[in-house]
DNA sequence: CTGAAAGCGCTAACAT
DNA sequence: ATGTTAGCGCTTTCAG
């Protein structure tokens, strides 16, 4: 048995397969362009097995300049089963090119990601919003090859205007083809989500738009039933239908209606697992989480091969689940 | 300006400042047991920040032998703002310990978290669940120094009973304080999460054994109306209130109850936003999630300073918020 | 108090 | 076809 406290190094393996360090990394790595005989890969692969050695990443990415770690940013907004498969497909996606996935959930403001930048120095970072422009000047500076929004104009998010107002024009159509003209379109409070708030409420009012329709009232409520009720009881007749930003909003809408003695139809966005069980059980946009977590990695591949990203994601990743709300 | 294809390196910095590598190096860890004279200092630091100079973290583990990431391996299940605020809390107290806390949503159970451990040899590795035997050997192969549940035995999650059976414990006993006296814990026919809603479980259990009450009678449901429903007429009369595995089997139950004519008392668990829009308005326990952060990484780091964990929990992070359901 | 120099484990260009 | 070797950027003795 090898010292206990010291590390298996290539050096080890290439001693048990009685050959050189870099014959073993050539094997371990199977660089192209090397004619090695089948009988010595066995020999190193099987050295390798038998010491159970596994590569030192801190090494090779120094030596070879380059990490395997795509980096994911998650918003600190509430992640649902939603987040959790995208980021697996994401996940799946990535490994099969080489890249090992990880999220990291950033909460505050706080400059606490230029410190993840230079603790990982990732091959690749990609985020569900577009970066700052302090945040891609860091990434600059590291040198980190492959940025996903690359720039921070609102346009750039991962999934393009789909994820954002794709949703809300979505909403707002199966709304108006319902029969309703006169909408109201309601973000939660939360400073967090106001930018994809506005970002959806976007969408409606295109759709409403381009139905000729007059644009939806904003409004803007606290998460709670007294707060959703006075928006309710605000729109008076002026309102017929109303597309929340998101299940927990649509849902304290609900619950406002119900306090406020009205009941209008309501569409929320996420089909999280409580929308189905609402009173009466909600009409929502759910997504694919999945196929967007495909599409954004695979957009992340096309970036680390220079190539346009392509952000735009087909519009069959979001559809209505019809319930009784709407 | 520099060759724009370069990293900037502590060569350039000491080049810069007049100095040497290993003066450079020096203020910038201020190393222990130094004298390094102010103006020196001052020196450094500034040609640093001209330079916009950041450490490659490769290259400092490799020296060093130990990377500062710590990696939060958050389960599958859905995440609500709870987890949120407690990878949040826990971020920032190893962030002041200089641990930069990397978060991984491990969905399959695929061997993707071993490529993960060798892809950022992390200082420390952490869970919520206790880690398989293969994983942890996996782990001690590649000598991470700290790992937090230290062992696969089920008694060793991390917030020991508390976060698991604690949680049913409160359950249980609330409801007994109404009067009930024949309770059923309903937990979701979910895979993943059958450990943890075996614990809860078992935690009511033990409230009712405590209280000389028989067993609650456990019920195992798919998460629509339909199957809920059958369970709650399965009971008859012999169910007088029921605990929920969390806040969405809870819901679940409610809207079961609805189809079937009946309405009984029901307690869930985690508070989610949409608990206080249900109707009837959903009591549950919540958690103080910054504060169990806070509790795990302490523990992590006591881990790392080689002393006992000391896993437990203050009962305080668990609370009932009584709305109307029970 | 500061500078020079030896590696950490790995890859890749260069020898053999 | 395999072996040798020069660093990647950094920390950390050891001299001066």
């Amino acid at each position: 048995m090898a010292d206990k406290k010291r590390r298996i190094t290539s050096v080890d393996v290439a001693r048990e397969a009685g050959l050189s360090r870099g014959t073993v990394s050539f094997v371990l790595n199977n660089t192209p362009g090397q004619s090695i005989p089948e009988a010595t890969r066995q020999r190193v692969l099987q050295a390798a097995a038998r010491l159970g050695y596994t590569p030192y990443a801190p090494a090779r990415t120094l030596r070879s300049g380059r990490s395997d770690v795509a980096l994911f940013v998650l918003p600190d907004w509430p992640q649902g089963p939603t987040m959790a498969a995208l980021v697996d497909r994401a996940a799946q996606v990535l490994g099969e090119a080489g890249l090992t996935l990880i999220t990291h959930v950033h909460a505050g403001h706080d400059d606490g990601l230029m410190k993840l930048w230079s603790a990982l120095s990732p091959a690749a970072v990609f985020g569900m919003r577009p970066f700052t422009g302090e945040e891609l000047e860091g990434m600059r500076r590291v040198r980190i090859p492959a940025v996903l929004p690359p720039s921070e104009q609102p346009g750039y998010d991962i999934g393009g205007s789909l994820w954002i107002s794709g949703v809300g024009r979505l909403q707002a159509r199966y709304l108006i083809g319902k029969g309703h003209e006169r909408l109201a379109y309601v973000v939660p409070d939360d400073p967090r989500l106001s930018a994809l708030g506005r970002g959806r409420a976007e969408g409606a009012a295109q759709a409403c738009a381009e139905a000729g329709l007059p644009e939806p009232v904003v409004s803007t409520i606290a998460m709670d039933a007294g707060s959703a009720a006075e928006a309710v009881v605000g729109w008076e007749a002026t309102v017929t239908a109303a597309c929340a930003y998101n299940d927990e909003v649509a849902l304290a809408l609900l619950a406002g209606m119900r306090a406020a003695g009205s009941s209008l139809p309501v569409i929320g966005a996420d089909d999280i697992p409580a929308a189905r069980f609402a009173v009466p059980p909600l009409t929502t946009v759910a997504q694919d989480s999945g196929e967007i977590g495909e599409h954004i990695a695979r957009a992340l591949l096309r970036v680390l091969n220079d190539e346009d990203p392509a952000l735009e994601l087909p519009a069959s990743v979001i559809h209505v689940v019809e319930r009784e709300s709407a």
